[in-house]
DNA sequence: AAGTTCTTATTAC
DNA sequence: CTAACGGTAATAAGAACTT
């Protein structure tokens, strides 16, 4: 989905469109202390995104509407979007409110049932013509099906994997649909900066433009031994993803690893009512989720974050996997006091995690 | 020496 | 003038510890 928080808000008060809007945490004036969840166009515009920190985002576009994210609202839509996406594939897979992905090679005749590897080695002209373009009026009727329903814009990309339907769609939004074949894979990827490419962020890009690789072309020339040496296992991955290779399964099971709940303060405290008293809440909200699950854990981690974002992490892992909340409590906050004891600087963050789920 | 646990780094949405 | 930076989760790597 386009700017699917913001658009939401758009839809819901139609005065907003086309001014500067952002769904995020609260500016306070320029002191706010969280980020920008999703920014309209316009918005954009200003330099504002995601992520962006809001103190930021009011420094660029004081003026703009500035609106708190209103989670049950967006949960809701993406149910209902949610629902219209399934019906076009029995293998489907959602990856956040407001991304999924479809498997559509139910649509290659069953003579040459899909197989990546046949795929690829396909790469003349012509041979999937028919499949893409069924494939491509499926997200038509797709995109039209959402607009119709919830009047909301979409964009879809279509390819031989995940990794280049993502790409694909990343690089045709807002609103729009582009279908990658097997015998473009080359032109596609081959212009594109490293960063486009999922799996590479601000670390890895900059640790390859200082050996002077800006672009994917550039990228390619990396034997996968040299990428190894420079990335471990990311970097054999980055290897073949350069070359469109990617086997990712498109699947709905997704397996729970880790609980965990965060917050940041109002102001960097070391006041232990406050400190205690939040910690109890997110102590609660975990086990609550946790019993949701009907999950026992063994592993607990206390997060915390020091003034000047200097963030540390206390585990203990248990003999045996337990339910027990009072097991967490103790636990839990005996990890924490050890943060409060070898060091007296501000906490700006405390969270709790468990993991090790059974 | 091998297996497990702890901690940090990086990425994505 | 300091400090722009939420919350949730997965994965990898290496150090540290245990057996």
């Amino acid at each position: 989905m386009d700017y699917f928080f913001a658009q939401i808000e758009e839809r819901e008060n139609p005065q907003f469109k086309g001014k500067p809007l952002i769904v995020g945490a609260d500016p306070k004036g320029g002191k706010g202390r969280g980020v920008v969840s999703s920014a309209s166009y316009t918005a954009r515009k200003y330099g504002i995104h995601s992520a962006l920190p809001i103190s930021k985002a009011f420094q660029l576009c004081p003026k703009a509407i500035f609106l708190p994210v209103n989670i049950e609202l967006y949960q809701k839509v993406s149910e209902r979007i949610m629902k219209i996406v399934k019906k076009y594939s029995p293998q489907w897979e959602t990856v956040s409110l407001d991304e999924a992905y479809l498997d559509l090679s139910f649509l290659i005749p069953k003579t040459c049932r899909y197989n990546q590897r046949s795929h690829f080695l396909a790469t003349r002209k012509g041979i999937w013509e028919r499949e893409y373009k069924k494939a491509e009026n499926l997200a038509k009727k797709l995109k039209k099906e959402i607009f119709e329903k919830e009047k909301l814009t979409s964009t879809i990309g279509i390819g031989p994997n995940k990794l280049l339907a993502k790409m694909a769609a990343e690089k045709a939004k807002p609103n729009g649909l582009l279908v990658i074949k097997p015998n473009q894979v080359k032109k596609f990827l081959e212009p594109l900066d490293i960063e486009d490419l999922p799996g590479i962020g601000p670390k890895t890009a900059e640790k390859l433009r200082v050996v002077g690789v800006n672009k994917i072309k550039e990228l390619k020339k990396l034997s996968k031994s040299k990428l190894k040496e420079m990335f471990g296992v990311v970097g054999e991955t980055i290897y073949e993803r350069v070359r469109g290779i990617d086997e990712e399964p498109v699947t709905n099971e997704k397996i729970i690893k880790s609980i965990g709940k965060e917050h940041t303060f109002e102001k960097d405290t070391r006041d232990p009512e406050i400190i205690f008293g939040t910690f109890e809440k997110i102590i609660r909200e975990v086990y609550q989720e946790l019993l949701e699950n009907n999950f026992s854990f063994r592993t607990i981690t206390v997060i915390c974050r020091y003034r000047g974002f200097e963030t540390h992490t206390k585990s203990k892992t248990l003999k045996e996997s337990t339910q027990n909340l009072e097991t967490l409590k103790t636990e839990a906050k005996r990890l924490l006091l050890k943060f409060l004891i070898e060091s007296s600087k501000l906490i700006r963050l405390i969270g709790l995690r468990v993991s090790s789920l059974s």
